[in-house]
DNA sequence: CTGACGATTCACT
DNA sequence: GTGAATCGTCAGC
């Protein structure tokens, strides 16, 4: 499912991480583990500009161990835990030694509800499924051990099925979570889609123009 | 080795 | 709106 349209190693290499997150809006991401298939459109993202960005985990080339997968070359997970219960996904881009990478906040599921059920404890299937970067992880079984798989692979990848939001409805606002990030925490670096009940955040901000 | 803390979520008031 | 949960990561000693 899906697997013929695969994002490619060309499109993770472009050079505007800003430009990727906004391309990334409505394409499907799909996990296959252990023969479990979820997939889902991807409705809010946000894009981290390498060393220069001070929300960045890269910011002035902070290189770790835990941030090292975004030194690699982009098509590559980065999946890191916060606040020690939630795995945030992320999708490294760019080429090496720039260390670019654009969150995935929000998707709307597409196929494996009953997956995404299972793997998360809830019984029923609402908005808050997928809502919000942690949940995202959950429904679609993305935890720490994939940092560093190839988005390339057959198990985790994100495809392009044609689909499209009106560019008028994809809209950008200040990222959440990072005023420690000072003036870059200004930046309109998060996109989503207006409108879109999966979209995490409150709910008349998403709606307004 | 130690302590502080986070790209969040959920239950509760 | 407020606060707790919970642990890997990282800087500092």
């Amino acid at each position: 499912m899906y697997k013929k349209n695969k994002l490619t190693t060309a499109f993770y290499a472009q050079e505007d991480v800003v430009q990727i997150a906004t391309a990334l809006i409505g394409k499907v991401l799909v996990t296959n583990f252990d023969g479990d298939i979820t997939a889902a459109r991807i409705v809010e993202t946000e894009a981290y500009n390498g060393i220069v960005d001070k929300a960045s985990h890269a910011y002035n080339n902070r290189r770790t161990r835990r941030t090292e997968v975004m030194f690699g070359h982009g098509g590559v997970a980065y999946v890191y835990l916060c606040y020690g219960i939630h795995y945030l996904f992320n999708v490294v881009t760019n080429t090496a030694l720039t260390p670019h990478a654009v969150l995935i906040r929000a998707v709307e599921p597409l196929y494996g509800v009953e997956t995404m059920l299972q793997r998360t404890g809830k019984v029923k299937a609402g908005y808050d499924l997928t809502r919000g970067p942690g949940n995202v992880s959950k429904a679609l079984g993305i935890a720490a051990h994939h940092t560093g798989m190839s988005l390339l692979s057959d198990e985790l990848f994100i495809a392009d099925d044609g689909f499209m939001y009106p560019a008028s409805d994809i809209i950008s606002r200040a990222r959440i979570g990072v005023d420690y990030a000072a003036e870059d925490a200004l930046l309109p670096y998060r996109f989503l889609v207006r409108n879109n009940p999966f979209v995490s955040g409150k709910r008349a901000l998403n709606n307004v123009q």
